[in-house]
DNA sequence: CAGACATATTATTCTTCAATATATTGTCGA
DNA sequence: TCGACAATATATTGAAGAATAATATGTCTG
């Protein structure tokens, strides 16, 4: 039977991490914020780079790397007129790795 | 640095892997299905049972276990009235694993 | 087979998310 | 400091998801 053991503790506080949970899956959970993750796996990437990668147009990339930006899920460094992208959280990079693992 | 080690493959198969993962994660991206999938992580259970543990009102969590079934992530098994239902992906498992032992 | 109970379905409204178009900020080199 | 380029931000429309209410199906018990 496909189960797990449990470690105890309270309510609230599986409350408040299965919310914060979902909240992290949300964020993966839109096709073009897993690719660039995807992308970003694999070592920092400037958003042109990345635009010629993934072929998403630009106002959605900006938009999708804005909302990674806010999460927290991603790092910024800039590079005269470049700005270099990077996975900055851990949680993210450990579920990108299940996923490159079952996929 | 974080990253990952990529497995050479074609540009095709990595859109259709991350195109059916983002799916996976759309499913596992609500705090009412995430909720239910836990509590089933540690047995099956019906949909009784689930209510009570979880809060969720009786048409939400209906609604939301169909999702679950639609998208195969859940089994099924009836035993007069109740039905119970069991995690039957191993790829949501595996998630779930991931999450508990980030949370 | 009637009534009670467990679960599922449908419909509607509301909200959230995504796509496109457009405008803006910031950096460099002449 | 002007023009070109890289990137970000905003606005609007359209589509998908969620919550609630109401209704229906299926199974047991008497």
């Amino acid at each position: 039977m496909l189960t797990i053991k449990p470690r105890p503790r309270s309510l609230a506080k599986f409350r408040a991490a299965t919310s914060e949970a979902a909240a992290l899956l949300r964020t993966l959970a839109n096709e073009d914020r897993l690719s660039l993750l995807c992308q970003l796996t694999q070592g920092e990437s400037c958003v042109s780079d990345l635009a010629e990668k993934t072929s998403i147009m630009q106002p959605t990339l900006s938009q999708q790397l804005g909302v990674l930006r806010e999460q927290g899920l991603v790092a910024t460094r800039r590079d005269g007129k470049r700005i270099f992208y990077s996975i900055s959280d851990p949680r993210a990079l450990a579920l990108l790795r299940t996923l490159y693992g079952l996929y």
